[in-house]
DNA sequence: CAGCTATGAATGAACG
DNA sequence: CGTTCATTCATAGCTG
């Protein structure tokens, strides 16, 4: 991008209000620096959570891994009414029409036939081109293994249960490494409000200077 | 609120993009929800952060973190072909690393860049050249992929189907905070039940999906 | 209500 | 490099 780092959200400010409300809320770069951001804070907050985690361990928990009954003052500050993910589910109608198209065997549906499929498909429902490419990727995908597992045998039956249930001590402790452990201190420097110390990275801070949020 | 309505940020992109030009945007209610994401996002670090440091208070531990080993129990003890990682997976540590370089606009993954990066990440987990070389490759494509397709058709028959939904307000932070109380118990889960697969909840992809930025 | 299955989605790796 | 493949995760929806 051109704009430069100095009055470029002030210009960039003015591009907003000139093209009124409609127009691009976020520049790319800045979009870019959010997508950064959000990433910087769920690390911290992984980290945070793991080092929480071992540090319980010490304490000679052994099966606190049932999510629900884990509650702290996280849950109690977030714990309200949660909204379930959602996938794009394809209606009938629109599993018809890719399944038709599929079966034409076009075989490789490139870019611009996707946003052709899309558009056609958008006329009975929601639907974006990224659905589009993952059902015929999976398509192929599902295809491909049906007929490809005749006689390999890839599924060790063993460890698929086993690793779900696998009881681990208190030995993965051990994994962590000396980067999480810095990394997690800066990040609570960070927010503790002290003084930075190598990498300086404040995503919650930058992210206030970078867009204005919250000032 | 009324959430029977799994479309409603969809029909609100669609909404955006019959307004605007772009379908990069944001409106300002957006980014209203999302200030207070990344607040939620702030608190949960703070709280954890004095959940460790109290916890901190009454514990000695220093020292227990040594070493990055990323093995596998099982395949550790047997050594058998049971569950052979075959694919690389970033930790979030080693992700953020990436992230903050790939930003840095360095763009030249240059073979001596790769080495570099690869040992500095290397101190946090396994890794290796052909590992940060596939993934600088695949960031810039998936970059490119984004900004290079927007969400372009329209439901034609908007009008017909009253947007009651428009505004949509308090799903976005309700379903993001949903994201970051699973991301947190997922990692606790995930350390708790299997060092590996570190990769839980994506708060990213779900900023992506949700608001349909850079889509 | 709890487990299972089908499948949408994410992503490391590989191909041309 | 852009595209495709393979593997895995998470969830929607069914079934007992």
């Amino acid at each position: 991008m051109e704009r430069e780092n100095q009055h470029g959200e002030e210009e960039y400010l003015q591009y907003q209000i000139q093209n009124g409300v409609c127009g691009k809320v976020m520049s790319d770069e800045q979009v870019e620096e959010l997508k950064k951001q959000i990433v910087a804070y769920s690390a911290i907050s992984e980290q945070l959570a793991e080092l929480h985690k071992s540090m319980s361990a010490r304490h000679d928990f052994t099966g606190i891994r049932l999510g629900n009954l884990y509650c702290d003052p996280i849950s109690a500050s977030f714990g309200h009414k949660i909204t379930p993910r959602q996938r794009w589910t394809p209606t009938p109608l629109q599993l018809q029409i890719l399944e038709n198209i599929y079966e034409q065997g076009t075989g490789t549906p490139s870019k611009q036939k996707i946003k052709e499929i899309a558009s056609e498909l958008a006329q009975h429902g929601q639907i974006s081109e990224t659905n589009v490419y993952n059902w015929f990727q999976n398509r192929r995908a599902r295809s491909k293994r049906k007929f490809g597992s005749a006689n390999a045998e890839p599924e060790p039956d063993v460890s698929t249960k086993e690793k779900k249930t696998k009881p681990v001590g208190l030995d993965f402790i051990d994994s962590f490494s000396q980067g999480v452990e810095s990394f997690y201190f800066q990040g609570i420097d960070q927010l503790m409000g002290k003084e930075e110390s190598s990498r300086g990275y404040d995503p919650y801070n930058n992210l206030v200077e970078q867009f204005g949020l919250l000032g």
